[in-house]
DNA sequence: TGCGATTTAATCGTGTGCGATTTATTTTGC
DNA sequence: GCAAAATAAATCGCACACGATTAAATCGCA
């Protein structure tokens, strides 16, 4: 991974482009902590939610990660593919689309303890500065999504 | 969108979580500044790059950047077919691609003022608030990049 | 000098993201 | 009760990102 980074002039220039290079920093290392598991990092996303509350609808997990159905409905059906989840029409409504943690897809929730620690530790920071940054990122990011 | 986010007890997941969010956030509000451009955000950083300095090499504007020619070919194909920069082989070594300028991507230098204005609006922050996020972002994903 | 190692782009396949549209189902307004 | 509006998924097309591989040019070193 280089250092060298784009010599903008401009703090939002330089913000945008640290946030962006930060997420593809975070991608990489999911990558090769996921790789063992066959999830990628969306798909992770998806199945902790799943292991907090299972039978979620498309459009739940949609609004709990800011994605929509375009993007969910094929990542979803690569999960289903996987063996990790099972999908299935709400009796109650039939619009709606429930996913369910397959046995497998369950038992993986035992699986993830390392990698939560090794990225932990990849931060190399402290709690309270992870705390200070979650909480300031959180203030940016309402804040944009709101323009 | 919403604001209901991943419900994630850990600050790892959370942390996380929170720079994806808020890279797609700033990935929308871009479209938007740029969309009358006619550019996407990472054909933006490397007219911005180009801007800076001009002819640059594939591979210089990746090591800038931190994209690979798997990414950037495509992408600079693209600006190319728009008419915004030119790709030829440099003289000195046949293996480089280097990237120009046209007049029309060029000229457009003169039209980015306003999209960090309304960026820099966007973030609702003070320039000290930006520099500290800039300054921790900056170390975590040193850090992370090194894991 | 010459040949193997390295460097540079390009190519291919997979997986997100998202705008726009389509289809099926449910809710509503009258 | 029934047509119109709203909602939920799915589908399509385009543009990143990246691992893996390939081809061409250059370098290094005996």
């Amino acid at each position: 991974m280089t250092d060298t980074h784009a010599p903008t002039s401009a703090l939002d220039q330089m913000l945008c482009f640290e946030i962006y290079s930060t997420e593809h920093a975070f991608g990489r290392l999911y990558k090769d902590l996921l790789q063992p598991l066959g999830l990628t990092y969306p798909q992770f996303l998806v199945m902790i939610l799943l292991w907090e509350q299972d039978g979620r609808s498309i459009s739940g997990i949609g609004a709990a990660l800011g994605l929509e159905s375009n993007t969910l409905t094929p990542l979803v059906k690569r999960l289903e593919a996987a063996g990790f989840v099972t999908r299935s029409r709400d009796k109650q409504d039939e619009r709606r689309v429930l996913v369910s943690l397959t046995e497998t897809g369950d038992a993986m929730r035992h699986q993830v303890g390392h990698i939560r620690a090794c990225v932990t530790r990849a931060t190399g920071m402290t709690e309270q500065e992870l705390l200070d940054l979650f909480s300031n990122l959180r203030k940016l990011r309402k804040a944009v999504a709101a323009a």
